[in-house]
DNA sequence: TGTACATCAGTGAACGCGCGTTCACTGATGTAC
DNA sequence: TGTACATCAGTGAACGCGCGTTCACTGATGTAC
């Protein structure tokens, strides 16, 4: 499929990266409720029309942007994590590794986190195909638990309180797809870390710590800290 | 200031209060983006111009809107606050409340959740008033952990290490406003309880648990246990 | 109690705006023979 | 290698839309004397 490409379809990805790449500024110039076909047109001095042979229209634009920025974000994670995973060092160094990677990422593009994490454009369904780079990002964050406990490395909480089978039952997706083989507890702290990090992200990028935290960074590190014991990680 | 109203300014509350009241429908309808003065008075039976008379455009419309939110999420915390500490009940039940109820306006209430935890609207600035609500959300949730400690029932965590006096520095306005007798690392640990609880809150209202989280209530009641341990509370 | 004037809620027309999308077209590129 | 035809990127005008906001106005309510 890759040789002999004819200059027309050459010509037609490389406009198709320069629409995106426009689209992409915009989006993070203005947020997607303001992503317009018209301006990105204008900027690339293009009819407005003419984008119609590359996207079928602003909701197949959106859609692609959603997914590149799922795409990039999982990218980076996994970046992170063969990173932390080829140098020497301990759980913790591990642990940490990716969470600093997405805050690093969500910080830098404040609007794409919001694309993902934030509220859901009114009217715009999500394409499916999220769910693949949603999968990913989870397992980067996930695999020093899952490594942990395959040593035997892993602390796990013993709980003897009557919800643990209708926990197992609520978290049965995620132990299928993430963690095989954990305790009902590893699981759902498991969540409880992908929520606190989604969390504190999210608190930081949208604006509420101002003038109540005033190091992100160092509060940041000090709360994924206390979700590797949490999660049960010997540090 | 209460007693002789006139016959206008009676008018005038009670059409204020309709115009907040449809605006609020929209909002929960279609969100934030979507919100147009047109269809508000469209839905009253009013010019769009009469608007005017009653606020200073959209802007300050939506303003008024965010500001409600934030009073009556703050005032609901506030609510199951004082409900759970005149019934009878440990520490753990008293810790639940108020999450349980800011939980349950969230999901009641997405949009609104979503104007306050969610993306920023783009080019819009929050009016400084929210400070007010914000703090007194964060106190309800508190409270348990403030009164705990001057029973002298607080498990705190000796934290030895060397960034003990930079992370204070970091957190000082909240430990000012919040918990001014705490350690560093309870002032740390309440940080990331909050930032926990609107983590897993917006990650199920804004849809992020579909097909993965499959009770969010139960999954939900476990995390804020943990974060009942981690913030010292005996259980 | 009655009158003259001031206040102010609400109307309806108009403004200019930017938007997504359609459509008939031109002209360059690619393909079959 | 040359010719006839098909494909397709891009143009430019036009559509209808809903929006926020302004403005001169009408008529009812409130106030001062």
């Amino acid at each position: 499929m890759s040789a002999p490409r004819t200059a027309r379809e050459r010509v037609r990805d490389e406009v198709t990266k320069e629409i995106l790449a426009v689209a992409r500024a915009h989006l993070a110039r203005d947020g997607a409720a303001a992503l317009s076909l018209r301006s990105i047109a204008r900027d690339l001095q293009m009819a407005p029309s003419a984008l119609y042979r590359y996207f079928d229209g602003r909701d197949a634009l959106l859609s692609a942007l959603i997914l590149e920025a799922y795409g990039s974000l999982a990218e980076e994670a996994a970046r992170a994590s063969g990173l932390a995973y080829r140098e020497a060092g301990n759980d913790l160094a591990r642990w940490l590794a990716v969470p600093r990677a997405v805050r690093a990422w969500a910080v830098a593009r404040p609007h794409e986190w919001g694309l993902i994490f934030g509220s859901p454009v009114p009217g715009y369904r999500a394409p499916e195909e999220t769910v693949v780079p949603y999968a990913r990002l989870a397992a980067a964050l996930l695999r020093p638990v899952v490594e942990a406990q395959e040593r035997g490395h892993l602390a796990v909480e013993v709980t003897a309180d009557g919800t643990g089978a209708a926990l197992d039952g609520a978290l049965a997706p995620i132990r299928q797809a993430l963690l095989p083989d954990s305790a009902t507890s590893t699981v759902q702290r498991a969540v409880h870390a992908w929520a606190t990090l989604i969390g504190v992200i999210s608190l930081e990028v949208f604006g509420h710590w101002r003038d109540t935290v005033l190091d992100p960074e160092l509060v940041f590190d000090a709360t994924m800290r206390d979700s590797a014991l949490l999660v049960g990680l010997a540090l």
